[in-house]
DNA sequence: CCAGACGTTGTT
DNA sequence: GTCTGG
DNA sequence: CCAGACGTTGTT
DNA sequence: GTCTGG
């Protein structure tokens, strides 16, 4: 699945790949985590802008309009390819708010023993990409309370990174993949959430630190090279 | 009809 | 074990 | 997703 | 809001 992602490309590159215009200030993000704010892109559903894309920071954990608060985001981080037509927690937003989220990288945890060994999955040519997403406006009860938030769709993982985690998010490589996922044909973008060709992605391993959403530097993309076990102490004595 | 859920992942 | 915070 | 808390009373 | 379970 996709519970932590990065987004460390400059704002500049960003504009160029996703076609779209920003006056955001777009720090790099080495852990972007759920209920943070991100930078999704999305059309304008209403006004004389509508149609246009437009960046927006929203808050990753979709909140379904109907929610009577946004504790239900934490639930929704990601939604499942095969059921995001019926499921009424995303069915309006899969046929009407469908957007795009910008990363570099995303992380997925596999427990090897006793410790969560954390992977960070990346294009082999380390180039940016987009998630497919859904998102939603809660507008609670007050003013003032209006809050867009969005979720990931998530599909089988390809097989190249299989061995890491079951699941990944669905993919989006370049351009006109883009546009027919947030363009108005609801079947065409179905096609799209699949798993990805597995020749184009892969998973290293990375310090354990990006376990605690504290730590948000570049060092978390390195990647580690594993410990060699401590030899074991020799058992009685040779002489 | 009303009440209550509405989600995914991983693990067993 | 389960919930909350990030 | 993981990490870290998980509680109350009274006193400062 | 809309679906499911009873």
């Amino acid at each position: 699945m996709c519970g932590r992602y990065s987004i460390t490309t400059a704002p500049e590159a960003m504009r160029h790949l996703f076609d779209v215009e920003t006056g955001l200030n777009l720090e790099p993000r080495w852990n972007m985590a759920p209920t943070q704010a991100a930078p999704v892109i999305k059309l304008m559903t209403e006004g004389p802008a509508r149609g246009h894309r437009v960046l927006a920071m929203m808050r990753w954990g979709l909140v379904p309009s109907w929610a009577k608060d946004t504790d239900i985001g934490v639930k929704m981080i990601n939604a499942r390819a095969e059921t995001v037509d019926e499921k009424p927690a995303f069915r309006g937003a899969y046929r009407y708010r469908r957007c795009v989220i910008p990363a570099d990288g995303f992380y997925e945890w596999r427990t090897e023993g006793k410790v969560k060994q954390p992977y960070r999955v990346v294009r082999r040519d380390r180039a940016p990409f987009g998630f497919a997403g859904l998102w939603e406006l809660w507008e609670g009860t007050g003013e003032g309370s209006a809050l867009e938030t969005f979720t990931i769709v998530t599909t089988d993982a390809t097989e190249s990174i299989a061995h890491i985690h079951h699941r990944m998010p669905v993919m989006l490589f370049d351009r006109d993949a883009f546009a027919t996922w947030m363009g108005p044909d609801k079947d065409a973008a179905g096609q799209l959430m699949l798993p990805c060709d597995p020749g184009l992605v892969e998973a290293y391993p990375v310090d354990r630190r990006v376990g605690n959403v504290r730590n948000d530097d570049a060092g978390l993309v390195e990647p580690i090279t594993p410990k060699p076990k401590p030899p074991k102490p020799m058992q009685g004595s040779l002489f």
